[in-house]
DNA sequence: CTGTTAGCGCATTCAG
DNA sequence: CTGAATGCGCTAACAG
């Protein structure tokens, strides 16, 4: 523990006093003569100044509380990567917290972390509860929710029900009808009932009448794998996993069973993993930028704790990657391209 | 900000001095009569004790200080799921600064961590240069390295020269002769060198001579995909991607030439992804069981934290996974397993 | 068992 | 421009 050197050692070697120090360290308001000698002073010593007393009096601590449901998981990374991009040059650091997927260890990570003394909080939900919303409350502290979105709460994240949607309707034209969603509990209220419903909505609009069953699985690739058999009662043209991870798993269970992707029958996912690109056939799928969220949340959040509460647009731009993995029915092949592109 | 209430407020209310109140947080030594007043009085208040002013006094933290090298990859989720599960319920939390491979950025932020008063250090280095031994040396913190080894400093991580050598051997015992290696730069001493050293010992042993060729890629499926026709010009048997990523990549681009794996060549990786398993052929690899790496990791640091410093074997265990997309060349097929499963 | 007394290291009035 | 004085909120001796 070298940090035995404070500002009064310094003051005493540069022949000044510490108020001196600590402007020199602060504002500015000293001679540039004494400048240099504590400067030099510094130097000498080695001296670093004690956060926790510098906190104890400017009531700042230039750190933000992240709480997250899990770390191994890309998405996650993404969106840490994306705090991370705003966050540092902005001079904050991050407090990380993780929950295990578990709303209990949710709320008691968010009050640990408004006990730690953060500037503000972001918390990667996965199901907002009235608690959360009597915390942010009456923390009186900026806080952000990332991956849900729930009233009375400042929320950014990709648009779930829209990125449905438009899977469910470049399916649906591209003359599938009968459809499954394989996706995860409706607890996880972006994934398991917003993303589904877009999807659904956007699939049975219109006539001749089309059908979309649903069957539930986690969000690894094992679980979506071992529901293969009941996906595949339903007698499907095209599988929809709510997750590429999902449909990457399906994807194996189709192989094993020597059935044509996308000849017999059509995959796509969500998400845009890098993976997707890479198997075979190629998972089409929707990309969602969860590192550009964490920036949007990031900036939002620092936006709030300068006083700027600019309430512009939060949603975040879906981008379609249309690859291999879904037949076109009305062509006969997959082929023809459909101007599906990079939409918002 | 509800934090006015400070130990002064909670002792005042319930009529008791403020180190009583103190007392009730910490140790014990209250009568039970004043515990239930300060406790009521705490309830009453929404009292949360300031971490900073308690930081100060007690120059503990809590904190231990992760420092990564990126954050979107698998391979340091789970590393940081490991952290988490013997930080949290060990009552410490982590701070998190990225690097984003950049060894100047790493020595900075550990620099900044020391400054912010952390307890340890974990350091998750793409490469140890004598400026991380001075900082370990001069900060007088508990550090432990990650990722990379290197003399005078405590490092963890899993056996990057075995496990090269593992799979070198496995490959050359199942009759190949030609392998190339797609690995990364040198400047990455663990995967670059290390695991590239272990595979050629392990491949060109013994009669009649073997040889191994060697391509340089990033870590990304496409720098590797892009590096293909670069692989093949060497004819090899075997392919084997210094990651599994890698592995993915050159898969991709071989299925997209017609050649069949494992038939025509073999590919092999290493860190045992999940979704190794859920490609076609699925892929043989090497697991590397990251998250143990980050709980052998945190629970160092602790001993080293608690003055325990116990000196055992801090090997990792590598799990060979043989599956689909390695030939064996003695047989003609790549049925026959040969034992060759769970080795330390 | 409990109240009183001191600071932890720093930023900030307030007079010079 | 600068030094002396005053706590920030809390814990840790110290005497009761």
């Amino acid at each position: 523990m070298e940090d035995k050197v404070t500002i009064n050692d310094v003051a005493k070697l540069a022949g000044v006093s510490k108020s001196t120090v600590s402007r020199y360290l602060n504002k500015g308001y000293i001679s540039t003569e004494k400048q240099e000698r504590v400067r030099a002073a510094i130097a000498e010593t080695g001296f670093k100044s004690n956060f926790f007393a510098k906190r104890l009096k400017t009531k700042e601590s230039k750190l933000i509380g992240i709480v997250l449901p899990r770390m191994d998981s890309v998405s996650v990374g993404k969106l840490l990567s994306g705090f991370a991009r705003i966050f540092e040059p902005a001079g904050y650091q991050q407090l990380l917290l993780v929950s295990g997927l578990d709303g209990k260890k949710e709320l008691q990570n968010m009050e640990s972390l408004l006990q730690q003394g953060v500037d503000g909080i972001i918390v990667d939900s996965v199901g907002i509860t009235k608690k959360h919303k009597a915390l942010a409350k009456s923390s009186g502290l900026p806080m952000v929710i990332t991956g849900q979105s729930a009233e009375g709460l400042e929320c950014i994240k990709i648009d779930d029900y829209g990125a449905g949607h438009m899977m469910g309707a470049y399916l649906r034209s591209l003359g599938h009808r009968r459809a499954v969603f394989a996706g995860v509990t409706e607890t996880d209220t972006a994934v398991g009932v917003e993303r589904r419903q877009g999807f659904v909505d956007g699939f049975v609009k219109g006539e001749p009448k089309a059908r979309v069953d649903f069957v539930q699985t986690g969000f690894d690739f094992l679980s979506a794998y071992n529901k293969a058999a009941d996906i595949l009662s339903y007698k499907p043209s095209v599988i929809v996993g709510a997750t590429d991870n999902i449909s990457l798993g399906i994807l194996r269970c189709l192989h094993e069973r020597g059935i044509k992707v996308p000849q017999e029958i059509s995959v796509a996912g969500f998400g845009g993993y890098d993976v997707g690109a890479v198997v075979y056939p190629a998972l089409t799928t929707i990309f969602f930028d969860y590192e550009l969220v964490g920036m949007k949340a990031a900036q939002f959040l620092l936006d709030k704790l300068s006083g700027k509460s600019r309430e512009e647009n939060l949603d975040m731009p879906l981008l379609f990657v249309e690859r291999e993995s879904v037949r076109n029915l009305t062509k006969g092949t997959n082929g023809e391209k459909m101007g599906f592109q990079s939409m918002v």
